[in-house]
DNA sequence: GGGGAGGTTCTTTTT
DNA sequence: GAACCTCCCC
């Protein structure tokens, strides 16, 4: 019998502390946990482990201090990384509690968190509060605009590169005041700060904001006005942050600030896991928590609830390569269990060939495909298994990719609301101004931009002002007139209609729902169905506002719950989640570790390839096969490959390795270690750069282990270089005709062409002549 | 202003 | 290999 609901907005409060010494929330608790649920004051860091009861543990802290009324729930802050795990602790804060959590409303993402205080605080830093949250789509052409403004040679100096390095900056807390000399190098020879500045600025114009503004700006407000960060400081009486690995240095600085005076500050992590560093993350966060907070107690749950021995020690056995490391040791009492199953096949075909078979057999003992999950490294392995399971008819569902919000027909949708909401909004009107085709081109478009500027008004009323003039042709005149016309219209009844019902009529009445009733491609239809359903989930929301909101920042695709699958997804994807049985494909050289990654980062991604791959082994609940491929095709081109090394890293007595290749394993051995120097074609062969050959010398390959005696190989057969190419060599091309060749790297070829000049050719263009 | 042909580039991804 | 982008031609 539940006790009373002590819920504080709740009127029949009793005393918890007489009602039972020992409140439900807490009975499940082993020792550890108890300790970190408890320990309510003071700095405190809980490392989790895989499969520990972490979720569990953090729930129950939050009951127990809306429980023992140490604070209301609004006065409690908690961070998790996505929002899936927001909505999660909601419901399970409430189900402790037996009531709903409405009262919570700083648990979220940081992002979440940051976008509502911004919204009280936006004129602080020059902004409205119903500013816009620009996805990465606005935010690549807004730099574009910008860099071409600058005339910088887009080729050479991509908006994607400017972004990435403009996310870094966010994510580190830098205004672009603080770009150093040299990060401000990294983009278009120094110019990295002005554009970040011009950038800012622009968003200003806009009121808008990107997703590391979210965070930043309230960093700023934080800062500099003592005022508003004291009034934070006295309301978060307790802060709790989740994944406290995958916080960067704006949060990390962000939570500083906050936790400052009352030194209530309870993160959870797991060093081992820490998979996002490429993204901004700082593992340091986590590793230093002690020194930030003096005095902070480190309470470890290491008892694994998930997995069998022989998992957790495979796991284990490969993180120990890691250096750095805080140091744990999961245990468990689950009985031994199954080894992790290490299979060879020959090529990505007969991977999936062999993982379907497997899948069925599990399947017809009883298993259920909801169970299964195959993990991948990287997004573009899962075709493989697409097809296969597409061929056999066995039922899946590839997690990731896009997200609803970021589908082309959502993304106009919305666009089309935020120009009646926002008329400022110049991105939304440039994405929406010629879709569905009205003959607005780029010409049109070049006058339309000039007025604005010469006038320092945004888009759509310059669009209001030109149509009085004769500077467009008369048919552009008419289309944009319409669409003005139109525009004004949405807007005079956009309040005295439910906002579903003016999506709608926008939609229709723009001609954007015909377009895609004409369309006859195959996608046409789904695209329908998601403008249905988008005007649907508006419903749930009372103003456009908080809807916009809601679907750049919490909105995920998750199709409900249909027919038993087994689930195809990224290893980052499964984090956090568990599986009865695991398939953990392409474990080769190259694919993961991730030959970029190794290139890039060195050891210190290498490091985090393994955390991926301890992360990966811990989904397993009762079984974990992995399967590597001797050849695979990557980029269009056979590669051939050797296992990985993390494989040589698990411990021989907690595997069962076999090999599906015709003559077995030692024929196939004997197949690599004839290669003679394996190194000899990778410079050659292109693709493989610097970490290649980092690999072979230091020592870093394996070298021992069942199936390590392959040696390091990589020879890639498909563009394997041309041995009857040679330099200065005559040569034919199709389309420029004779030339000479100048140079040769990879497959690439620089020709001196005797018409045509000098030109890059790839090397299955040309023929000796 | 739109369609077709070449050339280029391929991680991980939440907010 | 394939998706994406740009450029060029109609």
């Amino acid at each position: 019998m539940p006790p009373a609901v002590p819920f504080p907005n709740c009127s029949r409060v009793t005393e918890p502390a007489l009602q039972s010494p020992e409140p439900p929330y807490l009975r499940a608790l082993n020792p550890p946990q108890r300790e970190a649920v408890l320990t309510t004051e003071g700095p405190l860091l809980v490392l989790a482990g895989a499969g520990t009861g972490k979720t569990a543990c953090l729930t129950a802290r939050l009951a127990h201090l809306i429980w023992t009324r140490k604070a209301w729930p609004s006065e409690i802050l908690a961070v998790t990384f996505t929002n899936k795990a927001a909505r999660e602790m909601k419901e399970r804060v409430a189900r402790a509690l037996g009531q709903d959590v409405e009262g919570m409303p700083w648990l979220g993402t940081f992002h979440a968190i940051g976008a509502k205080m911004l919204r009280r605080h936006a004129e602080l830093v020059g902004l409205q509060s119903n500013y816009t949250i620009l996805d990465t789509d606005d935010q690549l052409r807004l730099l574009k605009q910008l860099i071409q403004a600058a005339e910088i040679d887009e080729k050479r100096w991509p908006p994607r590169l400017l972004a990435g390095l403009i996310d870094r900056w966010k994510n580190g807390g830098w205004m672009p005041a603080d770009v150093t000399p040299g990060e401000s190098e990294q983009y278009a020879n120094g110019k990295g700060q002005q554009l970040y500045h011009a950038y800012q600025d622009r968003l200003k114009d806009l009121n808008a904001c990107d997703f590391g503004d979210l965070l930043l700006h309230m960093l700023v407000i934080l800062k500099t006005h003592r005022d508003v960060l004291e009034h934070y400081q006295q309301r978060f009486k307790y802060i709790l942050v989740d994944e406290y690995q995958d916080t960067n240095s704006a949060q990390y600085l962000w939570l500083r600030l906050l936790a400052q005076e009352r030194k209530n500050i309870c993160v959870v992590g797991d060093d081992d896991q820490s998979i996002y560093s490429w993204r901004g993350a700082e593992v340091a966060n986590i590793l230093k928590f002690e020194k930030d907070f003096p005095g902070a107690k480190v309470v470890r749950l290491e008892q694994n609830y998930r997995s069998t021995p022989h998992i957790l020690a495979a796991a284990s056995g490969v993180i120990a390569h890691n250096g750095g490391r805080l140091g744990k040791e999961l245990w468990t009492d689950a009985d031994e269990g199954e080894k992790v199953k290490v299979i060879g096949v020959w090529d990505g075909p007969e991977e999936a060939r062999r993982v379907g078979e497997e899948i069925e057999a599990f399947q017809s003992k009883g298993g259920s495909l909801d169970d299964v999950a195959i993990l991948v490294r990287a997004q573009f392995q899962t075709r493989e298994f697409e097809d296969r399971f597409i061929q056999i008819g066995l039922p899946y569902r590839i997690i990731g990719g896009f997200r609803f919000y970021e589908r082309q027909e959502i993304r106009d949708a919305l666009a089309y609301l935020r120009v009646v909401t926002q008329p400022a909004d110049d991105l939304a009107f440039e994405r929406i101004v010629n879709t569905p085709k009205r003959g607005l081109g780029d010409k049109a478009m070049a006058k339309l931009h000039a007025y604005a500027r010469a006038e320092n008004i945004p888009l759509s009323l310059a669009a209001k002002r030109i149509i009085d003039t004769d500077e467009l042709t008369p048919q552009a005149r008419r289309s944009l007139g319409d669409l003005v016309a139109n525009f004004a219209r949405w807007r005079d009844t956009a309040n005295d209609l439910p906002h579903a019902e003016l999506a709608r009529i926008v939609l229709d009445e723009s001609g954007y729902t015909a377009m895609w009733q004409a369309d006859r491609s195959a996608e046409a239809a789904g695209r329908l169905e998601n403008l249905t359903e988008l005007a649907r989930a508006m419903e749930e929301f009372d103003t456009l506002g908080s809807f916009l909101e809601h679907v750049s920042l919490v909105m995920d695709n998750d199709a409900g719950e249909d027919r038993e699958h087994v689930t195809i997804m990224t290893i980052h994807a499964a984090k956090g989640l568990e599986f009865d049985t695991i398939f953990l494909a392409g474990w080769e050289e190259g694919v993961f570790p991730s030959q970029r990654s190794l290139d890039e980062g060195g050891n210190k991604s290498l490091e985090e390839e393994r955390r991926l791959a301890y992360v990966a082994i811990t989904r397993a609940r009762r079984l974990a096969h992995i399967v590597h491929a001797a050849n695979r095709r990557i980029y269009g081109q056979w590669t051939s490959s050797i296992p990985s090394r993390f494989i040589g890293e698990l411990p021989e007595e907690h595997i069962d390795s076999e090999t599906s290749m015709t003559g077995g394993e030692s024929l196939w051995r004997a197949n690599w270690s004839e290669q003679g120097d394996p190194f000899a074609n990778v410079a050659r062969a292109g693709g493989r750069g610097p970490g290649w050959r980092r690999a072979a010398t230091s020592g870093a390959l394996p070298k021992t282990g069942k199936v390590m005696e392959a040696r390091a190989s990589a020879v890639s057969f498909g563009a394997k270089p041309r041995t009857d190419i040679a330099l200065g060599q005559r040569i034919f091309h199709e389309k420029f005709g004779y030339g000479s060749v100048q140079e040769i790297e990879g497959n690439k070829l620089e020709i001196e062409f005797e018409k045509a000049g000098r030109k890059r050719v790839l090397d299955s263009f040309v023929e000796p002549a």
